[in-house]
DNA sequence: TAGAGATATTTCAAACTCAAAATATTTATG
DNA sequence: CATAAATATTTTGAGTTTGAAATATCTCTA
């Protein structure tokens, strides 16, 4: 990065690597902790319950929310994962009979992706179950906290938010 | 105003799916948009500036702070992943002349894995580099936010404990 | 002490993931 | 119009990850 710290700020600085730098380091870790658990809780329930897994539950998500479909590009975008990635998933999908990929008017280069029939009522279905297992999981979680946690981590998330579009 | 006693626990009920469900579903899927996203960067910048990964330095990380080195077994349930992801991981480095693997007295079926002299010096320098990134990617995080993030993930992850060992 | 069961680790196949290169197509520029 | 630059996607190679099977060793018990 490109810092222009003036003696001042130096000072600050020293403060912040011994201390309000080792708390952010310690949240961050915790963040780690609790994400990596709760997924692979979620993965595994993913395997038993639906033979599937969880990058391909995001994306039915993703085009659940967008009926119409998804470009692969605005569809890699949101679930902030690389390009490539998503065609290996979309693959999978469209294979199992949940998605298609249809041509797009006047863009060669481009496909939409969309929810089957079966797709759109599989993914229903496993959004309910999914949703009572993830309320399960955070069943300490008050409704005050939930909200506090949503709060803390929307600030973190915006100050890291992609440059512009 | 006319409710009776069952009528009154089935809102409840309903509020629950629909409310509170929805909230900790919410608070979920920001906790995994911020992991992500910190994530990528921290990969990102552990690439380009070390010519390293992540996972490589999560294991570094644990080792350094159990000098006298880990089971294999201790070091995959520590970093939550598997045993044979830890396997491979564990391997690169012992080629790049990070770790050694020690035998064990007494049992030929384990190893004892230990950072070498230049695996200590190596992580030592990249620890503090990495600090001062996450320090930079939580900016915005005040002492007093840290705090509370760490106080809600931790109800999070106790709750969802390893039932016993 | 023979051998059944438990434990520690590695190997394996499949899936996921990334970054970079390749391909195909569209758009903009001279 | 030709073609350089930009865009959308797939392919590729390396690494990470999992869950299950295989291997090696240890422990316990009959």
């Amino acid at each position: 990065m490109n810092m222009n710290h003036s003696d001042d700020q130096r000072d600050q600085m020293d403060n912040e690597t011994s201390d309000l730098s080792k708390a952010r380091l310690r949240a961050w870790l915790q963040i780690l902790k609790v994400s990596r658990k709760i997924e692979g809780e979620l993965r595994e329930k993913m395997r038993i319950e639906f033979g599937s897994t969880l990058p391909r539950f995001d994306v039915l998500a993703a085009l659940y929310r967008e009926r119409d479909g998804m470009r692969m590009s605005e569809l890699s975008k949101s679930l902030m994962v690389s390009n490539g990635n998503v065609t290996g998933i979309v693959d999978r999908l469209v294979s199992e009979g949940l998605l298609v990929r249809v041509p797009v008017e006047n863009d060669r280069r481009a496909s939409i992706v969309r929810l089957t029939e079966a797709g759109e009522k599989d993914f229903a279905e496993r959004a309910l179950v999914h949703e009572a297992w993830v309320s399960e999981l955070f069943s300490d979680l008050s409704a005050s906290d939930a909200d506090g946690l949503i709060r803390i981590l929307r600030t973190i998330s915006h100050h890291n938010e992609a440059p512009h579009d």
